[in-house]
DNA sequence: TTGTACGCGTTATCAT
DNA sequence: ATGATAACGCGTACAA
């Protein structure tokens, strides 16, 4: 393995020099002594170690990004939604001169001991976080956090990454307005703890009544999987729910909800419109094209690691609580009636 | 930052009985002092610092997965089978008390960097390499390598994993003849470059050998891409290719080709049978469901960080080139003539 | 401009 | 069973 020591010896100079070499102190060594030593560098293809300068400097350019799994064993990463975002964050870290190290984790204290255990310079959790976990992890660690998805607070207590969940729901259902549909259904699970779908159905709400349309639809209460959206297409196929158009609250879950309904004869868009959410990239292999409200991922994960690495370089940051933009994607799922 | 000196102290011990508690050598300490050890080490939450560990004992518990972009400023996490694989890589890692540390790789020499700079323990490569790669990573760097699906050499002088894809040719091919088919496409690009799409290829002419099909079509010559598998469809369906089944190299193309051929007219498998390559998970959001070649993305996962441990631990290794099965994966674009 | 001494947190070695 | 010391590779502070 090759040293500081064994350059120097090479360049006939001290460790110290090579050392301000490589950490581009120019002021502190002549031009000359630079390009030889570097010249050494090169032909001999020295690496720096970066334990020990991380034991040394106490900063490490690493940078963990977490992603929560329920269920242990569960791939995570199977979620289009998860690998794309992480695709996108690993990209910056490294574009910006960092190491990304990951880790799935179903206990918090891993999550932190991961952290301690290499002196991360800083984390971004992927997924949604309970406010007593984001507390727990500020408590315990030193370094600077950042949470995507993260929305059970509207404090700036935090570092957050989020979307505009309320206005995705409206420009959805205000879009299925102005095609003319009435009878509007909003498909996602209301339960208190997700406080994403509720956002999204505050949009719609909000929608329908500048619509005057008052007497929307609810009662498509499911969680958002794919299997769910197959249910409750079915129900609204057999016409247990009266509706032309639905605003599905997530892509995969609207995926289903197109399959079922087709499976029980209502054909999208013919017979149903449907908005998504979410703008998954598997929605370009699936036919018809999801009409949908888009999430920039990449500039979401691009705008996470900005705000942690202002974080890490104690930067002043001006806001800390970061809101992305969301646009309708117009697809092939809303018919005009 | 809580120290082993910390912890040393407040037992009223020297820091390598803490040391020693720590990493369980428990000869050389007795019980008394491991319970009371332990007990300060969890009060105080102490957490090894592994920099400093990775620099005394010249290991790391690190290992760097890559995941080659041709592109600079791609996503290769979009891509679902390479997400699908790493996730189960990712979990294999962690369960077996390792780190990962990912790093998408343009430049080969960024991934040797990376290697020298942490120490690595190992390192596993997602995406096909050429031989001239794996070559220059294998002299470049001490720790032990895994390749998967890199599939240029037939002789052991690399830890590979791959999978039958002759087998899969054969197989999907078989099928397609014993649902009555008699004219069957081969798409798929025969590069000399990628040999996993000529590895199929010799199945499919195995089978259609066998079954006395010596006319067989093989005109169908295209990337593996979801947009390529739309212009084959397109082809396909206005009869520019006579057949009556087709069996499509990969999940993405195929979905392609199925849609092209929809959009022509061409009905799966009313008009046309289909039977693609991986069973990609996102095929579980598409209709109609894909029949495909089924690779055990989990299992290939698992067996390629448990080679790379054996490798790492020094254990003997029985088989240097792994080669994982594949299966038939009966769905819906399979129709019996 | 260059070199020396020391510390970072841990482990291995050798004493006690 | 426990402890003192050196070493791992690098950076900071200061001396030359």
């Amino acid at each position: 393995m090759l040293t500081l020591k064994d350059i120097a010896k090479e360049a006939g100079v001290s460790v110290m020099t090579v050392s301000n070499v490589i950490n581009g102190k120019k002021s502190k060594v002549s031009k000359q002594t630079i390009e030889r030593v570097q010249k050494i560098i090169r032909d001999l293809h020295y690496t720096p170690n970066l334990n020990a300068r991380s034991l040394a400097k106490h900063e490490s350019r690493l940078i963990a990004v977490f992603v929560s799994s329920v269920v242990a064993q569960e791939n995570v990463f199977k979620d289009p939604y998860v690998s794309d975002l992480f695709g996108e964050i690993e990209t910056a870290i490294r574009q910006n001169g960092y190491y990304t190290i990951i880790q799935t984790v179903e206990d918090p204290q891993h999550a932190i001991n991961l952290l301690q255990n290499w002196q991360a310079d800083g984390a971004i959790f992927l997924s949604d976080q309970t406010l007593d976990n984001m507390k727990f992890y500020t408590e315990y660690c030193q370094c600077p956090l950042v949470f995507i998805d993260s929305t059970n607070t509207k404090k700036n207590d935090y570092l957050t990454i989020e979307i505009d969940d309320k206005k995705g729901g409206y420009i959805a259902t205000k879009y299925l307005i102005e095609n003319g549909h009435k009878k509007i259904g909003f498909a996602g699970f209301l339960d208190e703890k997700d406080s994403v779908i509720k956002e999204r159905y505050k949009g719609y709400v909000k929608a329908m009544e500048e619509a005057g349309l008052k007497k929307f639809i609810t009662q498509i209460q499911r969680g958002t999987s794919y299997e769910e959206g197959i249910k409750c297409g079915e129900e609204i196929a057999k016409r247990s729910v009266d509706v032309t158009a639905v605003f599905a609250t997530a892509d995969l879950f609207a995926l289903g909800l197109v399959e079922g309904a087709k499976q029980n004869g209502l054909i999208v868009p013919e017979s149903l419109s449907v908005v998504g959410f979410d703008n998954l990239s598997l929605c370009d292999f699936v036919s018809p094209r999801l009409t949908t409200i888009s999430q920039d991922i990449s500039h979401k994960g691009r705008v996470a690691v900005e705000l942690l690495l202002k974080a890490i370089k104690k930067e002043e940051i001006e806001c800390r609580r970061i809101v992305c933009d969301v646009e309708l994607e117009e697809y092939q799922t809303v018919r005009k009636i």
